[in-house]
DNA sequence: CGAACGAAGTGAATCGTTTCAATCCGGGTG
DNA sequence: CACCCGGATTGAAACGATTCACTTCGTTCG
């Protein structure tokens, strides 16, 4: 039923290990015999079975990823960068979606365990330190994706949101905007509080007042529109003159709210930037500024870490790689 | 180095065939005897290897799934109703983006067949009826998402776009309009003819005329926004009392340039409704009706036939699914 | 001319699990 | 007391590709 490599040899008229070659390094087969193999190969629609080839091999050809949602672009860029950079290595990836769901999470650890995967990559729910110790045990190796580790017993990719809040809030204060709002919260996520503390630091070297903070309770269309209503009630001498968003979404729905029934322009009144490049910030009615993160680059870097680990022996050097956001410019803080 | 069954068994003073038993029929061994085995396991944490299962069962416990775009949401939804459903049969799926790209689509296929995948679930890019018959023949099951096939080799699931128009065309028309206008385009594409045929349909059931059709060369925001602006510039007289977009974007484009420097109100002047119910719709200024395909239950339905056609032998039946979508009513359609 | 060499090819052993025919054993039956 | 039954367990064969020590054979060189 099944085609085999010996049914290969067979027709061929060499031995199995010839046709092995063949498979896996052709480069040390005669050119005859070569070209005699592959045609069995296709005359009988031979395709090499993964599982027998890696139970020999001991190692699979792949890799696992585990992100915390799949419905984020932000993870499907990061997934789709990575595997790129997999595939151009002739390494597959196995993606799982954790849903911020650590039983989930551990189901798919689970799996790329018994698949004797090369290596995982994940953005870790809960703390699973132990959990990651004991794969490396196994000689599987492991990156951290977008969390912040001063752990250096793992290898991580993360993006500066110091510098991403330094960039946005310096922007604003280049075009010559004195009084600087930030919106965004809750406050303890870390991601919020970098970027409001890159964003002070860029205004204290500016030589300007600290940005009043705007806290909200999440960061959504809504809460945003709703800020927005409010701003473009209050007195004109009240309000900022430019707003930081600490995301996209809350970017959005505050232009909304600023621009819906009230006279005002952007960027004459109110510039406005927003935070993670959405591909909606582009199409919105006044093209938004954003900071990028480059989510398919740092998913290429982090595979990059990752099969480098791999491949290398247990004294692997683990390294912390955090990329640095970019500021993109559109009509919101363009100057008429 | 590696723990195996062996070791596991030497451990619990039992045999081999013991260990697998416990791994795999654990109801056939004695309570004393399976939790001594078990304490074999975790003590040396044993991890059974995929590969050597698989080499033996001659069948892997996986299935492919190749989607046209990771980035929208249709297909990560859809992905996770078909994860969900096979999970809870115990079935891992491995997802493949092809991102229309027939090259990667064939990659991805490749891959699959060496993994000696269950089956393989696919919105297809190219013509592939060959491949599939192929993998049909190495007993890989086949089946086809989101595209209708008259082709009855093969089992499909798809969504049922006249049905669609006609509740979108049907809902403005209760709601007593009578100049219902139809944007979309361009009309080749098979969707969207579709979807204006079914609003041809609840129209003339309605005993309304036909539908104005304001064609566009694609469905984004742009589009939307430059329609919607020209219609808030006509005179009221030649205004539609309400709009069916062929898309959510599209929609929300038009509602931009309805709104936009216009006195116009939705819905009270103008009724809307787009198609797909994508997240933004809910959260747009005037939260906007829409046709909601449920992704994750195509997924989950397609998921069934493919475990089910696997499961089966040669002389399976094939099905085709057509499943119908619904109209959710928001802000945008409904009266005041 | 014979030894040494290297390229090409061989084939048995191996990876770890599952399967299945065979064995074991305690207890019920005639 | 011999026999049988069936649940529990055993252990060797098998899955298909890869590896590696070994053979073959045509060349080259001293």
């Amino acid at each position: 039923m099944t085609v085999s490599v010996k049914d290969v040899a067979q027709l061929a008229g060499v031995s199995v290990g010839t046709v092995s070659n063949v498979l896996n390094r052709p480069e040390r087969v005669a050119p005859a015999t070569l070209q005699r193999v592959n045609e069995a190969i296709t005359k009988l629609g031979f395709v090499r079975n993964a599982a027998a080839s890696q139970l020999r091999a001991g190692l699979s050809r792949s890799v696992g990823l585990v992100v915390l949602d799949s419905a984020n672009p932000f993870f499907t860029d990061l997934a789709r960068g990575a595997e790129d950079h997999a595939a151009s290595m002739g390494i597959s990836v196995l993606v799982g979606n954790s849903g911020e769901d650590p039983a989930r999470e551990a189901t798919y650890l689970d799996l790329f365990e018994e698949q004797r995967v090369r290596g995982v990559m994940l953005s870790p729910v809960g703390d699973i330190t132990a959990r990651l110790e004991r794969l490396r045990g196994r000689g599987i190796a492991a990156v951290l994706v977008d969390r912040h580790t001063r752990n250096t017993a793992f290898s991580s990719v993360s993006v500066d949101d110091v510098v991403g809040g330094q960039l946005a809030a310096g922007h604003l204060a280049s075009l010559g905007r004195k009084d600087i709002a930030f919106v965004g919260g809750p406050m303890h996520i870390r991601q919020v509080a970098d970027r409001l503390e890159g964003a002070r630091m860029a205004l204290a070297e500016a030589g300007l007042p600290e940005p009043r903070v705007i806290e909200v309770p999440s960061m959504t269309l809504l809460s945003g529109r709703e800020v927005g209503r409010e701003l473009a009630r209050a007195p004109e001498s009240e309000r900022p003159d430019a707003i930081f968003a600490a995301n996209d979404m809350l970017g959005l729905g505050l232009m909304q709210g600023l621009l819906m029934g009230s006279g005002l322009r952007i960027p004459e009144d109110i510039a406005l930037i927003g935070y993670d490049d959405i591909a909606f910030a582009e199409s919105a009615m006044v093209p938004m500024s954003s900071i990028r993160q480059d989510a398919a680059d740092l998913g290429s870097r982090a595979m990059e870490l990752l099969l480098e680990e791999a491949a290398s022996g247990d004294g692997y050097e683990h390294r912390q790689v955090v990329t640095e956001p970019t500021l993109v410019v559109r009509a919101s803080t363009r100057p008429a």
